[in-house]
RNA sequence: GGAGGCGUGGCUGAGCGGUUUAAAGCAGCAUCCUGCUAAGAUGUUGAGGGAGCAAUCCUUCCGAAGGUUCGAAUCCUUCCGCCUCCGCCA
């Protein structure tokens, strides 16, 4: 939710921010003109409401009784501008920030830097399907009999990889201040909605919605731990707050019927280790950037090669203010000839998040008023681990279509290869 | 799933239809006192919205949303959360 008092001084600014995120800047003004009224209501039902408390205490109920009807009517009319006032401010998407860049779609995404040496394979790299078939690793066949297409079984030492992963996702997290934890994968929907993501139907058709409970499961472990602190005040010295949250992630992939449709690159259902902070407004950049170092550092660590985007106005979505996306390059896609496919991502979501939670901070500067203001929220991809899986089998791959395991994964997986 | 109980400020806790603009205590902060510390004294300490250049004023908030009433923390309805006992259960 955007800053109510941002928009009424700096119209022009919202309009522009609301255009490059592909949203119609009628909007704001649709909003203002809403907002004015909201006011004046608001005013006449507050000396209303003053008048009643007065006629109340000295008995004068045949007055009290007609005004009572004045502000019921008052009441009904302001209800009915604040529905529509909100709807308009909870379809508002978050400002971009002037280095994200302007861009209408994907396409106008900047990468920012490519890392580590594609590697010479001195054969032809295969697909990971390939390989994981050879050596009996997924099995989507036996999930589609089971639960549908856009599912699989992960099997053998696949399995231990990925705690592996897990595993190092956390040591390195922790090593930073990151507290683990692992969140609950069902949310109510209020907290979907003020985390942002089921502002619109196409949005809610994304998500698994249980009818029977009014929740949904989380797409993410972000929506789990987002809302973990909401209405509550933090201490300055209790920020940054940093979890690294493990849990498993459910999408419906509604509106990507026919892409990625083998596999389990794009599934319903997938695990994920997720890093979350809480900081205060003037260092959420600097935050933003520690955990971009710490997705990178993970990838660094297990020598896959990626690439930095710094994602467009365009391609923001609704919560964030600037996002990085890491693709890693897997040489085994495109008939042989790799491509980069996006497996981290990384959002500062400033203030938008948290004034619909209503989570701030008390700052308490000595011997002055002490300050409370809403806190920054962002969040970061440690390792989604269907996507770093077929990183490190197509990465790793062996002539003899055996998978040499990255060296800092050993000491966890206790194998060195898998054939 | 069955039965009962409980949600009040940073915390503890009174109030259960009208001086509650929420008592009291604790903690916090500021100042004073003191050689230092402790103790003590005094004052102060929430959030949202609106009006005003401002001092300031009005209003909302006692888990949430509705309702009854001239008047609701207090009564009613629904929901949410927590606790106790029973049942079931990894």
């Amino acid at each position: 939710m955007l800053d109510i008092n941002l928009i009424r001084q700096n119209p022009e600014k919202i309009k522009k921010g609301m255009v490059a995120k592909n949203v119609s800047s009628k909007l704001v003004d649709d909003f203002l003109a809403l907002d004015e009224g909201w006011r004046k209501l608001t005013k006449e039902i507050d000396d209303l409401r003053a008048e009643q408390k007065k006629l109340s205490e000295v008995r004068k109920i045949e007055e009290a009784k007609k005004n009572k009807e004045k502000i019921k009517n008052a009441e009904i009319e302001l209800n009915e501008t604040e529905k529509r006032r909100e709807e308009i401010l909870r379809g508002l998407p978050n400002l971009p920030f002037d280095d994200a860049p302007v861009g209408k779609n994907e396409s106008g995404n900047v990468v920012l830097r490519e890392i580590g040496e594609k590697s010479k394979f001195g054969f032809e790299p295969k697909d990971y399907l390939e390989i994981v078939e050879k050596l009996d690793l997924i099995d989507t066949e036996r999930a589609a009999k089971v639960s549908g297409s856009r599912f699989g079984y992960i099997k053998g030492q696949l399995v231990l990889l990925e705690f592996a992963l897990v595993k190092l996702a956390l040591d390195t997290a922790v090593k930073k201040g990151f507290i683990p934890i692992i969140p609950p994968v069902i949310i109510k929907e209020e907290m979907m909605r003020a985390m942002g993501y089921i502002d619109s139907h196409k949005d809610r058709e994304e998500t698994y919605f249980l009818e029977k409970d009014n929740s949904y499961l989380v797409a993410t472990s972000e929506q789990s731990i987002g809302p973990m602190h909401s209405g509550e005040i933090f201490n300055e010295n209790e920020l940054p707050k940093r979890y690294i949250g493990f849990s498993t992630c459910f999408r419906r992939e509604a509106g990507s019927y026919g892409k990625d449709t083998k596999g389990i690159l794009r599934v319903h259902q997938f695990d994920k280790a997720e890093m979350f902070s809480f900081c205060e407004p003037e260092k959420s950049k600097e935050e933003h950037e520690l955990l971009l170092s710490i997705e990178e550092d993970l990838m660094k660590l297990l020598k896959i090669p990626y690439r930095v985007l710094n994602i467009c106005t365009g391609d923001l979505g609704g919560p964030a203010a600037k996002k990085y996306d890491i693709e890693a390059w897997l040489p085994g896609q495109n008939g042989g000839k790799g491509e980069y496919r996006e497996t981290h991502s990384t959002s500062n979501c400033t203030d938008f998040q948290a004034r619909r939670l209503n989570i701030k901070y008390r700052s308490s500067v000595r011997g002055q008023m002490s300050k409370v203001d809403f806190v920054h929220t962002l969040n970061g991809t440690a390792f989604a681990i269907g996507r770093m899986l077929i990183a490190i089998i197509e990465n790793c791959q062996q002539k003899d279509g055996s998978i040499l395991m990255p060296e800092v994964l050993r000491g966890y997986l206790g194998f060195k290869e898998i054939r």
